[in-house]
DNA sequence: TATGAATGAGGGTTCATTCAT
DNA sequence: GATGAATGAACCCTCATTCAT
């Protein structure tokens, strides 16, 4: 499709999973070493640097790579399951897969991300920003009218208290585990996010 | 008093919250130089030395304060209501006052805290993180309690998942502020946060 | 006077001092490493950071600080001498204390310093700039002036022309001493520039 | 011809031509990388190393063309005029042509080059050298000797002050140039250099 | 006690050099 | 032979920590 400027390199695709692999392993950001991010990727640190032009860049276009490959994973869920639920644990367990769908690492990564950060990851590729959240909007409004047709979501909630709830889930995933010292593959961890997703936006006769 | 170990020099807490005002401000873990927390609390680089033994032991002693001073207000509220939507309405409005509470703070902090950082903050002082924990889980059980004798909460939920949906609750709220740009002071953010809760945990027939 | 901005800490100047002594030791610019700098210098290298932005700064202040220092050299020989042949003689008998006056350091370091550097060295304090610059012809004229009330300077001679030679004895001794392994220290390379200059700008019947 | 030697293939020579034209532009020596040198003589970076056996050797060995290339001219200057002031006018009028003579970039090569370099040039191909100093101290004495004879040349003047003052006009040409900011290329600038050489050496009632 | 000037270990980045194609 | 992707040694600079005042 139109989506070609998306396509990464073998190597930038090494230095992404070296990323998630470090971020998986629990690393966080500020002591991830582009030696480090070199070496789980099996490259030299001067190689890094014909990708890419600074560690910084390498942090976001990880993060934006990782989105994508949850969006698609999304996508993909939401057109073979029907219902919320369904969809929902569709996704979450794709999440197991950590090759594909680095989750864990991807929310670690994000929340590391200093927000100063964020701006030049904003900044960077406008378009490819764009085009990126264009993309997790749409998703969100199909998983939401998924979750309204089939009357698993409360007609009364707006959208914003939706999406709020799902971030939580989300990204409350990686608080817990934490504070709880869980493991965030922990089937358990991601059974327990789909339930609450679905408890708090029922509709309050749901029986379902 | 065997409390006597957790009070604090002024010295001390002006470095706290000196170390609350930039992480309010958006500032992450990582880019807080020690030069800025000295500024901040208004006192000269080498005094900070006098008092904490590093940089690191700022952070952690910072994460246990904020900690505590939440722990004291949730207690408080639990006191003073006794509907689980009140206490935490109570306890969120209670965020608002940023130099009692300065929760964003915290949350950005824990987040932002690297996790082999965690481990210096657990082997600092056994002794307080130990009873801080107790005095947490204290707290929660205390907080499920309530909930559970108001019929706020299904019975049949587990400890855990309850445990969960709060963290997601605490946790997400500043994930969600970072997707979707909203300032955690946001009073609408907060009630979505005690909506959350109170919807997630509800037994399915719940008409409140 | 007004000059105090000129003053330098002393930390400064044993950075200027430190890369004059590598410059006069033949060391170029492109090989002097900052650590180089504060070795000479007897600092650490962290501390050359507090008084400069850069290695760069350091280079372009001391450049003019040398030039600083050889302009008073200078106008201090024209207020003791009259002809041009015995300012010229005191200006550069002077040049011997290397601590007072580096002029092989300066020149040195002038033609090390890169064309692309030297934007920088303009417009890093262009006020400075300026006022060293104004002095240097102040002191152009002044010289000149002497050379051709004693009769020492062929009348039909431009400014142009009498500068070209000045500039070409004082920076041609350093390639000179490059080509034939003279010591720049060498009185004889110094009564050949005054020589040179003498001869070069003398009238045509100059028996002098 | 014996000299044999001294041919270099067309690559290398386009690799010389590269880094006159970037020495040219005003770049210095140490901001000029291998892959400038590359780009400017229209090959791979990789094929410099089948030619050269470092950065150092291209530079080297270009100065050494050029100055071969310079000899060349004098040579013919001296083959084809008789009096000191037609050689070096003949001599400074062919340095136009940049192709064929980049004095300039010559000049600044060398004022560039380490000292430290140079004894790299010096063992390199001790050979080529002690040919090349041979050849130019020839040209040298050839050039006094036809001053002399002329009688533009004071006969009281030594080898070695003639010799200064032909360098000093050499170098401080692009002394003069960085500091008044001519183009080194300007005919006037060469014009003063004639004027200063004959100036300088000519005798105390010389009326030429 | 309080300070900030001094320090140097360690990080991000550059670039000369190599070598598989 | 010609190339340029890959490499890592070495540099500039930052900043946590120390210590003389």
């Amino acid at each position: 499709m139109t989506e070609k400027a998306n396509t990464c390199s073998s190597k930038e695709i090494a230095a992404f999973q070296g990323l998630f692999a470090l971020a998986r392993d629990g690393r966080h950001y500020s002591s991830i070493k582009v030696q480090d991010i070199a070496s789980a990727a099996g490259v030299g640190k001067g190689t890094l640097y014909e990708y890419f032009s600074s560690k910084e860049e390498i942090i976001s276009r990880a993060v934006f790579y990782a989105l994508e490959q949850l969006l698609g994973r999304l996508e993909q869920s939401m057109q073979e399951m029907t219902t919320l639920r369904c969809i929902l644990e569709h996704f979450f367990d794709g999440l197991n897969d950590e090759r594909v769908l680095p989750f864990a690492a991807l929310s670690e990564l994000i929340a590391s991300v200093p927000l100063e950060q964020r701006k030049f990851l904003e900044e960077h590729s406008p378009s490819d920003k764009e085009r990126t959240y264009r993309r997790l909007q749409q998703a969100e409004q199909q998983l939401l009218s998924a979750g309204r047709r089939t009357g698993e979501i409360d007609p009364a909630l707006t959208d914003r208290f939706c999406e709020y709830v799902i971030l939580s889930a989300l990204f409350g995933q990686t608080a817990s585990c934490r504070i709880s010292r869980a493991k965030a593959s922990d089937p358990a961890q991601r059974r327990m996010a789909v339930e609450m997703i679905c408890r708090a936006l029922r509709p309050r006769d749901n029986r379902g």
